[in-house]
DNA sequence: TGTAAATCCTACTAATTTGGTAGTATAATA
DNA sequence: TATTATACTACCAAATTAGTAGGATTTACA
């Protein structure tokens, strides 16, 4: 039960711009890709997807890039998770129909494990992220 | 962020022997594989990884099968789908090691999703998929 | 005593998902 | 107009998951 690297990466970026919100300037996905190391190529398709959600301003061009729009504290992980793609049902039957449910015994399971989740992955911002290191 | 199969039909064949658990017979794979419509092959195999915790009394030869050893209520659901060899862990960095774990922003994250994933597999027992249902 | 029904075990394979790469178009700016 | 950046689409390789195949062993029972 794995988190891909779709996610774990959108959190990368995303914690990176938060990191450098006061900073105040574009930042390119190359400056990125080059401190965490991240494949340049891959972080840009992971970038169209977040940026469907107008989390950013961005700018083309030389000295472009990205810059959150908002302070750090009002961007949820969950969101962010979600933004990028990232399914975090457990199971398929939590979220897509299934004619079964109502005789399955382990639904219950499931659906209380997606909501733990769910709850907690809400219950952080990037904010959160500022604090704790080294 | 999905729970396997492998996980998934381990609940399965233990829910299904803890349904029949006051029936005090032997229950073949047979039987289970044809009423909940799952590979007799690969209920087989999954098997094989779940008896190492001796979770079960074994009869082979006509009229052989499974047998609950305990009552239902003592059956954990977490360490079920941990003898299934279902990884429970969100990122690898939580269980293997990770030289950056104490420089990484997003590790005490990870950590904090995979204890409550624990948290809760770990509050329920076979009994809980006994009391709901239609 | 032999046959059918069951578990036990290993090796292989098909299908799906994940984790990228490649290349081109578009835009801004010095 | 050259450079640096994002925007978008299509493709591909590796890994994982899901499932098959087949034979060995054990046992009940006719």
């Amino acid at each position: 039960m794995k988190i891909s690297t779709k996610g774990r990466y959108a959190l990368v970026i995303m914690t990176y711009l938060a990191l450098h919100y006061e900073e105040d300037r574009y930042i390119s996905l190359k400056e990125i890709s080059e401190k965490e190391n991240i494949s340049f190529k891959y972080l840009e398709k992971i970038m169209i997807t977040l940026n469907k959600k107008n989390y950013f301003d961005v700018a083309r061009g030389n000295n472009g890039g990205y810059k959150l729009k908002k302070s750090p504290d009002k961007y949820i992980v969950g969101d962010i998770l979600r933004t990028a793609n990232e399914n975090l049902a457990p199971v398929n039957c939590v979220t897509d129909k299934c004619e079964k449910k109502d005789d399955c015994k382990t639904f219950p399971l499931w659906e209380g494990l997606y909501s733990e989740i769910n709850k907690y992955l809400d219950s952080k911002t990037l904010s959160d992220f500022m604090k704790e290191g080294k």
